[in-house]
DNA sequence: GCGTAGACTTGCAATGAGGATC
DNA sequence: GATCCTCATTGCAAGTCTACGC
C-alpha cells in the first residue's frame, strides 16, 4: 500500500537569486586544459619570505608545548591555540617544515649531498644544526631511534600556527579556562598549505598584492569580527529560505567512522545531552595529551576513543525522535548558536556512520521505485538496402534508441556500432532480413523522433504545465521516505529506462543495449514493520525484499551492462544521512591539516628508501599531495575505458624532461586528460627514472603499489586517512586560504569575483574540466559584435558632446540633448562596454573549467557560509536552492570558522 | 594476505526552467 | 510572445574504499 506522506516537511520553496554576469570572473584566460601553471609556481625561491613574510631560514628554536594549548587544539579543530611564547620558540628546521614549501630551494644542496633528507627529530635535538642535511641511511636510522612522540610534538606544535583567534571552547571546556587569544606566529609559513595551492598562490594571476601580506584578514583577530555576526546571526543569509533539516551531531568523524565497534546497550535513562558533549570533550582532551604519546600508542588510543565515541553515538540514538523534534526552517531558522551542542544532540537521531555493518536506521518506510512506461510502437519503417522493413515492437524500440544517437559523436565510433549490432542482431533473430548495420537507414525513425520532439516543444504553456502536474501527481509518493519517523527526500527514485550504453572515452562496452529494468530485477530494502511497496506493474513482483538496516540504499538492481555492478536508489543529497557523511568527510580533511607536516616529513624521508615499495609509496603520496591525483584503482580491461590514477600510472604517462621536471599526460576519471608539467624534488625525479628503468611504456610505473597498500600506509599516519582525503583537503584549504587573503572591502559583486576566482583555482587543481559548449564561438562573436556597436555609439556620442558644448546641433545622434545628458549617456555606454568585455573574458576563461563539481564535492560549505557571514554576502549568491538544502548542516557555522 | 563484492562518492553531459532581449 | 541564453538540476557513468570470504 502506498504511503501518503504529509507535506509538513516538504521542500521549502526558495527564492532563486542568480549571480549576475558582473559577478563572474575576470581573470587570466585558460587557453588549454594543461596545468602548466603548476610546474612553474610550485617552487619557492630561496629566502623569499613565506606568506607571513618570514624567511624559512630563520626558523629555529626549541620545542615548548603546553597541554592546555593542545587541549584547545582538538576542540577547535584547525584553529589551534597556542601562546606567542610557544610559537616563538617553535622549532623549525631550515629544511624542516619548509621542506616542501621550498622544493626548489633545496635543489642545490640536494645535488651536492646526493641524497637530501630532512629530519625533524634531528633538528629538534640540534636546532643549531639548521642548514645541515644528512644522508638517507643516517637520518633514517636516527629518526627511527627517536621516540615518535618527539616527532609528533613537532607536528603538533607546527599545527599551532594559526590565524589569531579567540579560541572558543565548548561551553563545558570554557568553564575551566578563559578563552585564549592566539597570535599568528611570526614563523608562520605556508607549510600546511596544500602544495598545489601554493603553486597557485605563487602563480595565479590575480594581480593581488595581498599575497604578500600573509592575508591581512589573518592579522585581524577574528574576535574582532562583528559579534553580532557570530553564532550564526546570518548576515546576508535569509533563514526563512533555508531548508528543513535535522541537525547533525558533532561527533568527530575520525572516530565515528571506525568500523565494527561494539554497540553498547541502549540506556534510555542516561542524560544523552551531557554524555555526548562530555564524551566528546573527553576525547578531545585525550587527543590533546597525545602530543607526548608515541604514534603507535596514540593510534591505539584513537581506537579506544572511537569506541567511546561510538558508544556515545549509540546513546544518542536512544533519544526519541519524532517529527516535532526535527527542526523545521518553516518554524525557526537553523542558526543555532555555536556551543549549543546539547540542542543538537537532543534532536539528532542516529547518525549513520560511514562504517559498514553498523546500524543506520531503525524504521524505514518508502514506496519503492517507479518504472518508465512500456514502449509504445510508432510503426515508422526504417530502410534496409533502401527498402522499408517491418520490425516487431521490441526490434523497433532498439532501432529507435540507435536512431536518436545520429547527431552524437558515438556514431563516429566503430566500437559503438559494433556493440550495438551485436546486441540488436540477437533481437532481430538469425533469419531476419537485416543482416548488417551498414545497409540500415534509420532516417525515417530519426525524422519521426525529431517531429515528436518539435511537437513537444510547441505545446502551449498550459499543456506543458498540465503534463508536469500529472507527472508530479504520479511521482509524489515515490519522492519521500520516512527514516526513523522523519520524512526525507529520496534521490533518484526512477528505474533507468532502456537505452544504449554511453560509456565515456573509449569504453569497450559503448553501444551495448541497456535492457529495460522491471520490478523482478529490483531488490527493495525496507523496515521490517513497514508495508512492502506495491509493485507498480500489475502482475509482476519485486525480486526480493530485504530489511537490512546496516545500509542506506532503498533499492538496487544489477547493472545490465556489467552484472558485477549495482545501481542503487539512495536518499537525496539533502538527507541527514548524506549530510552527516558530508560533514564527516570535511572533518576528516580538516584533521589532515594537523597531520600533514608529519606525513610530508615521512614521505620525504622515504624518497630515498632502499626498500623499493617504501620508495614508491613515498613518491605516490607526494603526487597525491602535490598534484591532487586520484588514488587509481585497478580495473578490468574489458569492463572499462583505459584510464589511470596515481597508483596505476604507466611508464608512458610520466616523462622526465630534465631540470627535475616531470610531464604528466594521462586519461583520468571519465577519460578526462590530465596534462601537467611540474618541477619536483630531485629525489623524486631520480626515483621516477629508477622506477621507469627497464620497463616498457605500457608497464606500471609503481609496480609494487596498489591503492590498498597505499591507503594502509596512510592509515598508519592518520586514522582513517585515504588518498581521496588529500583532494578534499587541497580543495578546501585553497578556498579558505584564497578567500581570506584576497577578500577586500567592496561591493558584493567584487567579493563574488574573489570567491569565483578561488573556486576556479580549486577546479584547476582538481582538474575539473568541461567540454566547450557548441555555441561558445557564436556567443563570443555576438558579444564582440555588440561591443563594436557600443564602441561606435560611444564615438558618435563623443562627437555630439563636443558639438553640444559649443552650442552646435548634433551630427551623429538624432536627439538634441544638453551636454550633461550626452555625457551621462556616454558614461552609461562605457559601463556597458566594460561589463560586456568582462563577461566575454569570463566566458572565455571558464569555457573548459567546471566549477560545480568542486563546489558540490570538495569545498567544505562551512568555509563559504562563514565567509558570507563575515563579508555580508548573501549565501544565495554562492549556493543554489538544492545546494542550500544539501548543506543545511553547515548553515549555523560560526563566522570565525576556518578550515 | 589477497581478491573482490558491495556500498557509497564523484563527475560530466544532457536536459529543463526561467530570465533577458528583441 | 518567440527566441536566446544561462544556470540549475537530473541522469547515470565511473570512480574510491571497506569488509568479507577464502
Amino acid at each position: 500500500m502506498a504511503h501518503e506522506f504529509d507535506d509538513e516537511d516538504g521542500p521549502v520553496i526558495f527564492k532563486r537569486s542568480s549571480v549576475s554576469k558582473s559577478t563572474q570572473l575576470h581573470s587570466e584566460t585558460r587557453k588549454s586544459t594543461s596545468h602548466s601553471h603548476d610546474g612553474r609556481s610550485f617552487k619557492k625561491t630561496p629566502d623569499v619570505p613565506s606568506a607571513n613574510g618570514q624567511s624559512s631560514s630563520s626558523q629555529n628554536g626549541k620545542v615548548v608545548s603546553t597541554a592546555k594549548a593542545s587541549a584547545v587544539e582538538s576542540s577547535v579543530g584547525i584553529s589551534k591555540a597556542s601562546t606567542s611564547t610557544n610559537l616563538k620558540t617553535y622549532v623549525r628546521s631550515p629544511s624542516g617544515s619548509s621542506k616542501f614549501a621550498s622544493l626548489g630551494n633545496k635543489k642545490e644542496s640536494l645535488i651536492e649531498k646526493k641524497i637530501p633528507v630532512h629530519v625533524h627529530a634531528k633538528e629538534e635535538n640540534n636546532s643549531s644544526k639548521h642548514g645541515k642535511e644528512e644522508s638517507c641511511e643516517e637520518s633514517e636510522d636516527e629518526m627511527d631511534n627517536i621516540p615518535l612522540s618527539a616527532r609528533l610534538k613537532m607536528n603538533s606544535d607546527r599545527a599551532k600556527k594559526t590565524t589569531p583567534v579567540v579560541v572558543k571552547k565548548s561551553h563545558e571546556d570554557s568553564k575551566k579556562t578563559t578563552p585564549v587569544v592566539v597570535k599568528k606566529s611570526q614563523e608562520d609559513s605556508d607549510d600546511d598549505i596544500p602544495l598545489s595551492a601554493r603553486r597557485l598562490q605563487n602563480n595565479n594571476n590575480l594581480g593581488k598584492s595581498s599575497n604578500n601580506n600573509g592575508g591581512s584578514d589573518q592579522k585581524k583577530p577574528l574576535s574582532n569580527v562583528q559579534k553580532g555576526q557570530q553564532h550564526g546571526s546570518n548576515v546576508g543569509i535569509r533563514p526563512s529560505t533555508l531548508p528543513v533539516k535535522r541537525p547533525l551531531d558533532k561527533t568527530d568523524s575520525l572516530h565515528s567512522s571506525v568500523k565494527k565497534s561494539k554497540l553498547s546497550d541502549p540506556a534510555p535513562s542516561i542524560n544523552v545531552k551531557q554524555t555526548s558533549v562530555k564524551s566528546e570533550l573527553k576525547v578531545a582532551e585525550e587527543d590533546d595529551d597525545d602530543d607526548d604519546v608515541p604514534l603507535s600508542q596514540r593510534m591505539n588510543k584513537n581506537a579506544t576513543s572511537v569506541n567511546k565515541s561510538s558508544s556515545v553515538k549509540k546513546l544518542t540514538n536512544v533519544t526519541k525522535v519524532n517529527k516535532a523534534s526535527a527542526p523545521s526552517f518553516k518554524k525557526k531558522a537553523n542558526f543555532k548558536k555555536p556551543g549549543n551542542k546539547s540542542e543538537q544532540f537532543k534532536s539528532t537521531k542516529l547518525p549513520p556512520s560511514s562504517g559498514d555493518g553498523q546500524k543506520k536506521w531503525t524504521t524505514l518506510v518508502h514506496n519503492g521505485i517507479i518504472f518508465p512506461p512500456p514502449y509504445k510502437p510508432h510503426g515508422v519503417k526504417m530502410l534496409y538496402k533502401g527498402k522499408p522493413v517491418t520490425l516487431t515492437p521490441e526490434q523497433e524500440e532498439v532501432a529507435t534508441l540507435y536512431a536518436v544517437m545520429r547527431d552524437t559523436e558515438y556514431m563516429q565510433k566503430a566500437k559503438f556500432k559494433e556493440n550495438f549490432w551485436t546486441d540488436w542482431k540477437v533481437i532481430l533473430g538469425k533469419n531476419h532480413v537485416i543482416q548488417n548495420l551498414e545497409d540500415c537507414d534509420f532516417t525515417p525513425i530519426y525524422d519521426w523522433c525529431q517531429i515528436e520532439k518539435e511537437k513537444k516543444k510547441q505545446m502551449s504553456a498550459a499543456e506543458k504545465k498540465a503534463l508536469k502536474e500529472e507527472k508530479m501527481k504520479q511521482e509524489e509518493k515515490y519522492m519521500w521516505a520516512i527514516v526513523d519517523g522523519v520524512k526525507e527526500k529520496v534521490g533518484n527514485f526512477r528505474a533507468e529506462p532502456p537505452g544504449l550504453f554511453r560509456g565515456r572515452g573509449e569504453h569497450p562496452k559503448m553501444g551495448k543495449l541497456k535492457r529495460r529494468i522491471g520490478p523482478s530485477d529490483v531488490v527493495i530494502n525496507i523496515g521490517r514493520d513497514a508495508p512492502i511497496p506495491e509493485c507498480p506493474i500489475p502482475g509482476e513482483s519485486w525480486k526480493e525484499i530485504r530489511h537490512d538496516n546496516t545500509v542506506t540504499w532503498l533499492a538496487y538492481w544489477n547493472d545490465p551492462i556489467n552484472s558485477k555492478l549495482f545501481k542503487y536508489i539512495f536518499l537525496g543529497a539533502s538527507s541527514s544521512w548524506k549530510g552527516q557523511s558530508d560533514k564527516e568527510k570535511y572533518e576528516k580533511a580538516r584533521a589532515l591539516k594537523n597531520y600533514i607536516e608529519r606525513i610530508r616529513a615521512a614521505y620525504t624521508k622515504d624518497f630515498t628508501s632502499k626498500d623499493i615499495k617504501k620508495q614508491q609509496i613515498a613518491v605516490a603520496t607526494y603526487f597525491i599531495d602535490k598534484l591532487a591525483l586520484r588514488a587509481g584503482n585497478e580495473k578490468d580491461d574489458d569492463e572499462a575505458a583505459d584510464t589511470v590514477g596515481c597508483c596505476t600510472l604507466k611508464v608512458e604517462n610520466v616523462t622526465a624532461e630534465g631540470d627535475n621536471k616531470l610531464k604528466f599526460d594521462f586519461l583520468g576519471k571519465d577519460s578526462i586528460r590530465y596534462e601537467n608539467t611540474v618541477e619536483v624534488e630531485l629525489p623524486v625525479y631520480n626515483a621516477i627514472l629508477k622506477f621507469q628503468k627497464g620497463k616498457k611504456p605500457s608497464e606500471q610505473l609503481f609496480d609494487e603499489l596498489d591503492t590498498n597498500t597505499l591507503n594502509t600506509h596512510l592509515k598508519e599516519l592518520m586514522p582513517n586517512l585515504t588518498a581521496k582525503v588529500f583532494r578534499t583537503f587541497n580543495a578546501s584549504f585553497t578556498l579558505d586560504d584564497m578567500l581570506n587573503k584576497d577578500t577586500k572591502d567592496g561591493d558584493v559583486a567584487e567579493k563574488l569575483l574573489v570567491y569565483n576566482q578561488a573556486n576556479k583555482q580549486v577546479a584547476i587543481i582538481c582538474n575539473h574540466q568541461r567540454a566547450v559548449s557548441k555555441s561558445h564561438g557564436t556567443q563570443i562573436s555576438k558579444l564582440n559584435e555588440k561591443i563594436d556597436e557600443l564602441k561606435a555609439l560611444l564615438k558618435e556620442l563623443k562627437t555630439d558632446y563636443d558639438r553640444a558644448k559649443k552650442g552646435m546641433a548634433p551630427l551623429k545622434t538624432k536627439r538634441n540633448l544638453a551636454p550633461e545628458a550626452i555625457k551621462k549617456k556616454m558614461d552609461q555606454t562605457s559601463a556597458k562596454i566594460k561589463k560586456m568585455e568582462r563577461d566575454m573574458m569570463t566566458k572565455e576563461d571558464l569555457k573548459t573549467v567546471a566549477l560545480g563539481t568542486s563546489k558540490i564535492n570538495y569545498l567544505d560549505p562551512r568555509i563559504s557560509v562563514a565567509w558570507c557571514k563575515r563579508h555580508e554576502v548573501p549565501i544565495e549568491k554562492i549556493f543554489s536552492k538544492t545546494l542550500l538544502e544539501k548543506f543545511a548542516w553547515a548553515m549555523d557555522v560560526d563566522p570565525d570558522f576556518r578550515f
